[in-house]
DNA sequence: CATCCACTGTTGCTCTTTTC
DNA sequence: GAAAAGAGCAACAGTGGATG
């Protein structure tokens, strides 16, 4: 990397004070101009790089502003007169500088009369002029190119690393940017201007801080002033002829006031650098911050003094390295933090969307589940009602016929009637008589339809013929594996068809006026089986009185008396037998029915 | 008014430093 | 080590003041 700023000047020999003149405006001359001089110069190159829209050198027929001005008092005799205790506004206007009369000041006048565009004869446009050499920097050119200098070798975004060029290039841009006095200034006369202004002014602030070291007893800052206006005087400088240059009074300070408070320019203000004139001890002196640090640590133990250098160490600029990494550390930072911003809006956006489909789904699930539920609900109090309306009428059917079997009128029955009749309520008193002890014992009803149908089931098939038909109305409740009691073994059957129970008989059962849906089925499986068996004529079948539910229309003509008869003439000659086991049974029959009211009166109670 | 001298701006050259 | 670039120096030219 390098640096456009030049260094210090070489260590000056001290030498007697030689008085120096400075312009005396005690007669106006006419500016002369020798362009031909110039342009049989070699060395005159810059003469054609000028072209239109800048300030070319004074015409030949101008006279120069600067040569009818007044110029100021002899500076080297004000500086003579100069009283120790004048302060920075009186050295300054006494100076010329910052004063609209002093002789710097109408050197910038000067040239803002002298330069004018030269146009061609036509006057359509400006042509190339002839060559000369530009008017005398004034102290708004000055501190303009201070200015420039400051912003473009601060600029953190390109700083000093970048050509000679390229940095001068944008020195005149911005300088050219700012001019106003008109007068163009090549690059190449910027970089020379900066480097009398740098060096005088790095003179200058050393002889300061020499001042402040010595730090004299009994002066003020005039008086310091005054003191480094003489060191900087006494500095004298020797060219390579062995020539040796007198010195002069600081004409800059108006320059050193721009820069007096930059960090990066006054790395450069060691009084001690003066006499360094090699380069490589310059680039030591300056890479050293350590010895700068101890002279300032010095400067710092004394009173600051209103025009010394500020010797503490401020904050270094921001450099372009920094400058640029911190820009990429920016940019970034704001691409990860978009990033990151993104990938945590989409994941919040896809957690929405799960949740939202996680919700429905959910909802829906919930409304089925329900509604399955509800369905499930409603199908087993429907099977419920159901079981429950089938055990309310096989309840009322036993219950029919119970109350039929046990207040039937047996006075008309013959012997087997009476016996089926007895074996009937025998058999219903053992099912109510489990049925209670069961229900004792904590066994519900269910269990009685059950034991009904498969204990009249059991006993029909013990062989009883007539059993066999009592089977079948006990299997009507059954489940279907105790059907198979209803369908008594047809052996048991013909049993049964084998008594030729006389039809009056059957009749007489009919015409008990039980129910027409326990009679039809309990009247149609006996009929049947015992209609085939008896081969009984249809009217005899007709005379039986059955109920309307009877498979073949009976008329009801016959009274029970009759009934008996006609069931005694088609038994025939078996009538007496029966009528002798019905007297014998009967009798036996009386007692247990007795014994068993006697039993259900205990029961009951 | 002509000339001399000093100052300033400009530019080429040289030295030093840095980079490849 | 060579090349490139920066910085300083010196010379030159222009300008203005002083002086005879």
């Amino acid at each position: 990397m390098t640096t456009p700023t030049s260094g210090v000047a070489p260590a000056p020999s001290r030498a007697t004070a030689a008085p120096s003149k400075l312009p005396n405006a005690s007669e106006a001359k006419k500016r002369k101009i020798s362009a031909k001089k110039k342009a049989a110069d070699g060395s005159g190159t810059s003469k054609k790089k000028k072209l239109a829209g800048r300030r070319t050198a004074p015409a030949s027929t101008e006279a120069p502003a600067s040569s009818i001005v007044e110029p100021a008092a002899d500076a080297h005799h004000v500086l003579d007169e100069m009283p120790t205790s004048l302060n920075d506004d009186a050295y300054m206007s006494t100076m010329g500088v910052g004063s609209n009369n002093s002789h710097w000041s109408q050197t910038n006048e000067t040239h803002l009369d002298d330069h004018e565009f030269e146009v061609d004869e036509e006057g359509e446009g400006i042509v190339e002029a002839p060559k000369g050499r530009a008017g005398n920097y004034t102290i708004n050119d000055d501190k303009l190119l201070c200015n420039t200098w400051l912003q473009v070798s601060r600029d953190p975004s390109v700083g000093g690393d970048q050509s000679r060029d390229a940095y001068w290039g944008r020195m005149k841009e911005h300088f050219d940017a700012q001019n106003m006095s008109g007068i163009d200034r090549s690059e190449r006369s910027l970089r020379s201007r900066w480097s009398t202004i740098n060096s005088e002014c790095q003179k200058w602030a050393a002889a300061q801080k020499a001042v402040d070291k010595l730090n004299p007893s009994g002066t003020n800052e005039d008086d310091r002033y005054n003191i480094a206006q003489n060191l900087f005087r006494e500095e004298t400088r020797t060219t390579k002829k062995g020539k040796i240059k007198k010195g002069k009074i600081f004409t800059l300070p108006h320059c050193y006031e721009v820069l007096k408070d930059d960090e990066k320019w006054r790395k450069r203000e060691d009084l001690d650098d003066l006499h360094l004139s090699n380069k490589r001890k310059r680039t030591i002196e300056l890479n050293d911050d350590d010895e700068e640090d101890d002279a300032s640590s010095e400067d710092g133990k004394r009173s600051p003094t209103p025009n010394s250098v500020s010797y503490s160490k401020p904050k270094r600029p921001d450099g372009c390295k920094k400058d640029k990494t911190e820009k990429k550390k920016r940019k970034g930072d704001d691409d990860l933090t978009n990033a990151m911003e993104a990938i945590v809006k989409a994941r919040k956006e896809a957690i929405e969307v799960r949740k939202m489909a996680r919700n429905q789904d959910a909802a829906a699930e919930e409304r089925r589940l329900a509604a399955e539920e509800r369905r499930v609900a409603a199908e087993e109090r429907k099977v419920a009602l159901e079981e429950r309306k089938v055990a309310m009428e096989e309840r009322t059917r036993l219950l029919e016929w119970e109350k039929y079997l046990f207040f039937v009128d047996t006075s008309l029955f013959n012997e087997a009637q009476m016996e089926y009749v007895n074996l009937a309520r025998q058999e219903v008193l053992i099912q109510k008589r489990a049925m209670i002890n069961t229900m004792g014992s904590g066994m519900g009803g269910g269990g009685l339809g059950g034991m009904g149908g498969g204990g009249l089931g059991g006993m029909g098939g013990m062989g009883l013929g007539i059993i066999g038909g009592l089977g079948g109305f006990g299997g009507m409740g059954a489940p279907p594996a105790a059907m198979g009691g209803m369908g008594a073994p047809p052996a048991a059957m013909g049993g049964m068809g084998g008594f030729r129970a006389p039809s009056n008989a059957m009749g007489a059962m009919g015409g008990f006026g039980a129910p027409s849906n326990v009679m039809g089925g309990m009247g149609g499986m006996s009929f049947a089986s015992l209609m085939g068996g008896m081969g009984a004529p249809p009217v005899a079948m007709g005379g039986m009185g059955a109920p309307p539910a009877m498979p073949f229309d009976v008329p009801h003509t016959h009274t029970r008396a009759n009934a008996v008869e006609e069931l005694a003439k088609t038994v025939g000659a078996t009538s007496d037998a029966v009528r002798d086991e019905e007297e014998d049974s009967s009798a036996e029959e009386e007692e247990e029915s007795s014994a068993e009211e006697e039993e259900e009166d205990e029961q009951d109670g």
